[in-house]
DNA sequence: TATGAATGAGCCTTCATTCAT
DNA sequence: AATGAATGAAGGCTCATTCAT
């Protein structure tokens, strides 16, 4: 754990690996900037040189901060989520959309990698790019695969793109603007344990959405069986 | 402009009106906390007491810019697009959702609110209250009312509610995560000039789901017109 | 009024004024380092420049309140207070007191110049200088002859000037150390209206001193009656 | 000394020593309000954030500063001065007089706690509430009880307080007021020198008061054995 | 191996004063 | 004759970091 130390350290990770967990719930928190050093060795009963000992300094600790917190996400909801064999890909997404909420709806530490990545996001860090590259982007791909595999096309047309980030903004959306949707719709749950009850409205919506979306240059031969509603006109 | 003046102030105004320009940059870059009176300041070219001078605090400071950036945006981007009278509610969700992004997607001063907002979801400020009762509301309300119309249902339904979240997430999402979206797929693109083509995504998306909607949990019986697709059996 | 202005000055003192009675308030509640223009001001519904203006500089009118407050406090209370021709030096005692301790309790404008003495006594201020000299001085003199007259002594003599401070800071202290007094003693009555009674008891106090103190060097002839309490043994 | 620290410290505590120290002079000069951590930290040659450091902040320093300028005055000068069993109540007054001065005009570190008491009274702290009650109350329980057996009564009679009060009052008036003074009687020697002297006259003076005192307003009937000086007519 | 002590830059705010009008 | 605007120094305090032990 130490900075300095070979791998394999010595026998007592102990102050290090509280540290990683009060730096989690800090960071969580406060974000990079915000969160104090000072707070995160008070939480862990550590001293307030601790951090600069154990990590060499706080950008280095919410590095490690950040891939451990995405571990224990990945580790207590996977990615692919074990389905039977031949799973239709409606279930694929269903299985997809539901892990993702639950990843971020969930509380105690698995709830620091959604409330990081909502900090990342508006400000990112150089933390973040090797997660992005390593981690985020098998997750992108499968997604695009389910999508594609609903669409009846290849995943790397613009539209499966384009709509894999409709699900996945559906699914950011309710974690990320918990509170202000908190206060403009106080009837609607936001806690983990309205996942189940969103996941099933995020994948309603995407699912009549992708076998129902009007193909924007129709290839001709594939026709769509709900025309009436299917293709609005936007200027009427 | 002086925080002890009554309205009507003096003639000139400018160090404050710089003041708040720059407190709009600032504060839509580093958020609230991160934000500095110094740079303020600096980029006014003012003096360091400047900001206490003219609004008192660095809080009122920001309220009073939060307010100036909504004013701003929806100045340029009005709540309601003047629209044909008898506008289809398809017609209405493309209006709406374009100028929604335009909101987001604009540069300039009228990008403030877009950016002050985004730091407000994930920490909101006492400023944000009364601008969330009393400008965002009506905003919410129009949305349903549209979402309703194409659901030819009431507007306090839960449906309505969970869709029009729906569409807000994909509006707000391409802004929010604009900077992980750009890194994930450089080939979409994400500044001002794209808004069109995102809000037509993002219609089309969103009409194709709400008019495809299964009306509920299809107790069992229920048939979908379209049954092909439309009722996914999630869990093979 | 106005510091550049000659004598005469414009028709309307009415701001210079106002910044007067103002600051008396203030300097007597904060002193003169903690006041701060901008109070005085706005207590005066003046400019934040209207000091500078009007005295120069917050220390010029500092000075100017301070003869301001002692004039109005020995107008109502004057030195002398009127007493029949050839009345007792106790009584003239007792008026003594009590129109010292009556200056120092009054309240409203009179009372600012009893609590700028106060933290002029530890805190000198150059404006202090020509008062004392000019002011104080004749109260001092007009104390040692009473006090001479009572001892039957010159009034040059140590023991007259010792005797007067004695009976000063008795006068001084209930004023001075009001609000410990308050809190050490609630039942002791430290207003405005127990000046009477303060006065009575110091009167009182002093008198038996002064009338049976014991004569340091006992010049021979000079006998004492009560012989039996007057001179203590102090280290017996 | 560090003030998260258990008592019991480090070894050194060198810094924390010379802060209070420093702080001791600073806060005797200026008061609470008008002395600055900066200067503080400047004479203690410690760094500007180093009082923050080892005292949390500029209040907690200055409580931590007047306990410790009680506690050196009344280890230097203890209340209860060594008198031989039986001294007779005169003895002992002059004993807490001569104390009480003593502890006023001594100088070093000594003389803190006189000049930050001279502050308080002028301007409360709430550091100065406990040591109102848990310190300065037995003083003044001591002086009660003296001067109760000087007047053959009891020591909660009111005379009793008032009396007190005029012995007290003669003590902390030297030092109050010694500026003045010095201005208005430079032959008037004020230094710690000079402390028997006063001692000696504020005994001898009070002593004089106290055993001749007329013991209440003389109902007329009633007669003093000094007829002839003690029952001044006050409005002949 | 680990820490208490200390550092100096920087934070927001308040101050008496000055300046152009 | 008078003022709103602006100034720069200084206020207490917090920060991530470093250092001697």
């Amino acid at each position: 754990m130490h900075f300095n130390s070979q791998a394999g350290a010595g026998a007592s990770d102990e102050t290090g690996r509280s540290l990683l967990e009060a730096a989690g719930e800090v960071f969580a928190e406060e974000g990079f900037r915000q969160a104090t050093v000072r707070e995160i060795c008070r939480r862990a009963g550590a001293n307030i040189a601790a951090v600069n000992y154990h990590f060499g300094d706080k950008e280095t600790l919410y590095a490690e901060v950040l891939r451990y917190a995405h571990q224990k996400a990945f580790e207590k909801y996977p990615l692919v989520p074990r389905l039977r064999a031949g799973a239709s890909p409606a279930a694929q997404l269903h299985a997809f959309v539901k892990s993702f909420l639950l990843r971020l709806f969930d509380q105690g530490p698995t709830s620091w990698f959604g409330r990081m990545m909502l900090r990342e996001m508006i400000e990112p860090t150089e933390a973040l790019d090797h997660l992005l590259e390593e981690r985020m982007r098998p997750m992108t791909r499968q997604l695009r695969e389910i999508v594609a595999a609903i669409l009846h096309c290849g995943p790397e047309e613009d539209r499966v793109r384009l709509c894999s980030l409709s699900v996945v903004s559906q699914c950011v959306f309710y974690h990320h603007c918990r509170r202000i949707v908190s206060q403009l719709f106080p009837e609607q749950p936001l806690d983990a344990s309205a996942a189940g009850v969103l996941a099933d409205h995020i994948t309603r919506f995407s699912l009549a959405a992708l076998t129902h979306l009007p193909e924007s240059q129709p290839p001709g031969g594939r026709r769509r069986r709900c025309r009436r509603n299917a293709a609005p006109k936007m200027n009427p």
